[in-house]
RNA sequence: GCCGCUUUAGCUCAGUUGGUAGAGCAAAGGACUGAAAAUCCUUGUGUCCCUGGUUCGAUUCCUGGAGGCGGCA
């Protein structure tokens, strides 16, 4: 019975293809011409996760949507926490669901940190503790970032030679740890090689540096076309406020720094967003090129990327 | 047309009592141990508008010109 599924399972059991990159350097649209049968997309982006959070994210249409199963997608509430540690979780179980329909998870986002989680296992240190970590900041906050550093410096040396001294997010975040389980954060393993019970096929995306430019450009204004402005203001009455993580994405946040400067025009902003956008695009590149184990593909090249996953055992 | 102010980094502007210059922003490169569209580190960027003159030496002082801004006609 169900030979069919069961060949198909075990020829997919365990496979996965990981398509990262930039942001706007192409993915959704690689994504729709070669991976649009046989195939389910797990969401690989920090931003994506918010639901009401469409035309800024650049969310996937609902048409796409619908010819690609996606998952991750509109899982949290823009005011809601999410941490890679939910995104390996989550997007382990998703693959568990894919593999059983007989079908091949593609990981896609640009969410960098996410991914290597995934790719590398994630690390053992504990979740955040949100009592603690409001405490340390506070106290920070009252004693300096001198003294958190010297004070880091006391309880875990080996971190505190890793994290630059004004790197106050990391800072506090090791501290964090050590109060949570009186280890310091250096004690806990990092893996540094993908795990081996998933064969990865890793893509990354490149475009020239030029063009991107131009493309981030010219969705800036894309999105204000179809109707970012809006979407931000119903979000806003609804009462949104600057300090919801949702919030922190590019072409949310900068409406709300534009409100604080005082009166900011819609071209102002979307200034912003092109201007942040590409810092974003930058980093992202940089954690790329760091994951050496990721093979490198211009989003034109179908027949690359295509020959690429065949090496992998994938047929596209 | 006349008078005043102004012209220095991609942008906004400092500055050099005459010895060829520096901030912020932008940009480029890098890091990344459960907040990562976050957080942080490093690094430049130049006909100092043009033209003569004075001077050992001019971006700086003087002459003339060009552009910009304001005022008066």
């Amino acid at each position: 019975m169900k030979s069919s599924t069961q060949r198909a399972r075990k020829a997919t059991r365990n496979k996965a293809v990981v398509l990262t990159g930039p942001t706007a350097v192409g993915k959704t649209a690689l994504t729709e011409s070669l991976f649009s049968n046989g195939f389910e997309i797990i969401n690989a982006d920090s931003v994506q996760i918010y639901r009401g959070l469409d035309i800024g994210s650049a969310k996937p249409d609902r048409d796409l949507q619908q010819r690609i199963p996606h998952h991750l997608i509109d899982i949290r509430d823009p005011w809601e926490a999410y941490s890679s540690g939910d995104f390996v979780k989550d997007a382990l179980s998703a693959m568990e669901g894919i593999w059983e329909r007989g079908n091949i998870p593609l990981v896609t986002g640009g969410t960098m940190y996410y991914i290597k989680h995934l790719v590398y296992g994630p690390p053992q240190t504990p979740e955040a503790d949100m009592s603690i970590r409001a405490e340390v900041i506070e106290e920070c906050h009252a004693k300096g970032s001198e003294w958190a550093y010297s004070y880091l410096a006391s309880i875990d040396p080996i971190s505190a030679g890793r994290i630059n001294r004004n790197d106050i997010y990391r800072i506090t975040r090791a501290i964090e740890v050590y109060r949570a389980t009186g280890r310091p954060l250096s004690s806990f393993p990092l893996s540094t090689s993908p795990r081996k019970d998933i064969l990865f096929a890793l893509i990354g995306l490149s475009r020239d540096r030029s063009v991107l430019s131009r493309r981030i450009e010219q969705r800036a204004v894309q999105m204000f076309d179809e109707g970012l402005y809006d979407e931000v203001r119903a979000l806003i009455d609804s009462g949104a406020e600057r300090s919801w993580p949702g919030m922190e994405g590019i072409g949310y946040r900068e409406f709300f720094d534009a409100a604080e400067d005082g009166e900011s025009s819609v071209h102002d902003i979307c200034d912003s967003i092109i201007r942040d956008s590409k810092r974003y695009a930058k980093r992202q590149i940089t954690f790329l090129s760091s994951m050496k184990e990721f093979s490198i593909f211009s989003p034109e090249d179908e027949d690359g990327v295509r020959s690429f996953l065949l090496d992998n055992g994938i047929r596209v």
